[in-house]
DNA sequence: AATGAATGAGCTTTCATTCAT
DNA sequence: AATGAATGAAAGCTCATTCAT
């Protein structure tokens, strides 16, 4: 966590360190990226910044945490009540919930994405066994509501399906802008029926498997 | 690609080349990996290893690529002929061979695991854009020969299922190491049933979806 | 010297600086202590510091004066009148008095001897030109009165006999707790006992040398 | 220890990384020591310093070993055997071989004093701990065979007495040097017996104590 | 009197790569 | 083909002290 020095500093002056170290850790791999060049842009002393934070990896996390946070907020917005709706129907504001926050939110993003696909693992324990679990608990947390309510088929392992869910909601929003948007996209018209479609797809395996229905 | 004076070595020279390169990079991110290290290791100069690599980097898509095929071959051996049974059974056993082969060759596992969640943006595009699209394609074709043969349900999307696929079977093994083995485990016994019985689970969801059935 | 600024602070806060400061030089070299630490420690502003001292050298050598003050003070209250009794037996009691007093205040005891032993020459030479002419003269003055006595042999260089005993008064004690106590001693029954003997040694010594008698 | 590569130099660059490293040590207390310097001084790049030496620390130890030998060689050179002389002679030789060194070979002095009164304890243990008891054995050796050849009071304590001489034979090399040479004395034609002169007082209270004989 | 944010030169160490031999 | 010394930019981080409030 970040010092107490850092959050008496006028917000201007925060915002302006948030945003270097932002830019730089989505810019580059957390191994790679620099204090050096976040104190430059930041327009602050090298002094300063170990004033505010511990080292590099305070500041990290507290960005990842920013955005974890900012994500979660965003959702929450987003979706109606998990009580007020179907499973799946759920499930199917979540993600495209994901995908707009993708959208708007590209630097976080990109963050949360090098994070979740990090390279320095012990890093990633460090920071991700703390995200992850989140996630999949969340998961968890409504699938046992579904079951609860009857929409799940009883066979399934829950908790194996929790994880699955979890892997899931993060390569399916990947293979979403691959697939639809590999260049910047300037059609916002058909955006919102290619994004409902596309979820749509994943939907319907999800529920009903690939199986042939006999 | 190694240069032609790599394949000019003596073998024992170049597995053992090779084999500080795994060790190396199975043991760190590979921006932390250290040439330093690796030809200290292989008990090689340093000038030598320029003679044999263009860099650092040029081994690490080298082992790469070999890793692959290692499990490519390997899996082959495994694998009864898809034209032999079931679309299901097939993933099956795939999955099963995945599991093995992670537990047979736990440094190479480890290598591609380290590029498959690499931190190194650019590098992961360079080298793993050549090795997704093989699993990917991989799955591809065996989803349409199970398609033509009416295994599955004409609603879904099979570019779609396709990647799906190739993200679970990387993080269903994964599941699969943290659920049943998280310490050393000597119940040499019960294994291939654990396996099996897990297996089964995860190809229940594939093939009928998670929603209740009518 | 400390500012007047200092001395006009409560007591208590003046002692809780002067204990943190004491904490400090004891664990750590002169060159690795920390005007950080301190103030941290001793819960004041890194602004009021420096109202109190010019520098960290100032705190240090006021701190070092007051450990010699108390050391000379401890000693003093145990010491019968130098009048009173032979040169030996005098220097017998210091020599105890020595001990005990590392035994009791180990803190004041470590700066001591950080700094006798301590490695930089400049600050060494800054601090303990002021002290160890005082121990010594502390020496020559009693060897001087002893001469007058006739308790020592006319031969000798009474300088630097005073010098060497200063040197002598430190590393003997080294020695003691090298030697009786290198592990946290219980036993404090047979405490006093081993000290006299070991003192009674150290004196024979000094006494009548260590060649034969003939 | 340094590397292979550094004794694989040409001789005249290690002597001129010898050089610099002895100079900045013995200007600077090994705290504040600067390899920067060091390679400045030496005219070599950074890089290459760690091509010799693990960190400042290596060529630290290696410069005080260094010492060590050239002062035990200088010793043995300057020494008439053991054997062929009373040990009170051969204490007296060595002590003014010691001044003698110090002035020959000022900077290893220097360098040697800041260890021995290093401020640096973790360090001291670390080098020292293996230089005092070389030379505490040494006197423990000398006294040993001193006392079968009947020189010594059987009252006195060896291992005591083995522990005084160390120091000694430190501190009463300094004091000459205060007390006879405080500014660069040029009168070499009295010096060698300023020197005698000194050190038979010195051997004198050794010998006979400070006590007055009856 | 008290504060505490700001400073920036300095530190030691790492590293992949080059190139003369 | 093989060597290994040389490189130097860049890294993360520490620190005593200053000074505006």
């Amino acid at each position: 966590m970040p010092k107490q020095t850092f959050f008496n500093l006028p917000s201007k002056k925060r915002e302006r360190i948030l945003q270097a170290g932002m830019e730089e850790f989505s810019a580059y791999p957390y191994l790679k990226s620099s204090t050096n060049r976040i104190i430059e842009n930041a327009d602050i002393s090298k002094g300063s910044f170990y004033q505010y934070f511990d080292n590099k990896k305070d500041l990290y996390k507290y960005i990842i945490k920013k955005a974890t946070d900012e994500k979660i907020e965003f959702l929450n917005e987003q979706l109606v009540d998990f009580e007020k709706q179907s499973f799946f129907d759920y499930l199917r504001e979540l993600f495209i919930g994901g995908i707009k926050f993708k959208k708007q939110y590209p630097l976080l993003s990109k963050i949360g994405d090098r994070l979740l696909t990090g390279d320095n693992e012990s890093l990633k324990k460090e920071v991700y066994d703390e995200s992850r679990p989140k996630s999949n608990q969340f998961f968890l947390n409504i699938l046992k509501k579904a079951a609860v309510r009857g929409e799940l088929d009883p066979e399934i392992d829950i908790e194996m399906t929790a994880y699955m869910l979890t892997d899931f909601s993060i390569s399916i929003i990947d293979y979403y802008f691959k697939q639809y948007e590999p260049e910047n996209n300037d059609r916002v018209v058909e955006e919102l029926e290619q994004i409902l479609e596309y979820v749509d797809k994943m939907i319907y395996i999800m529920k009903n498997g690939i199986a042939k229905k006999c």
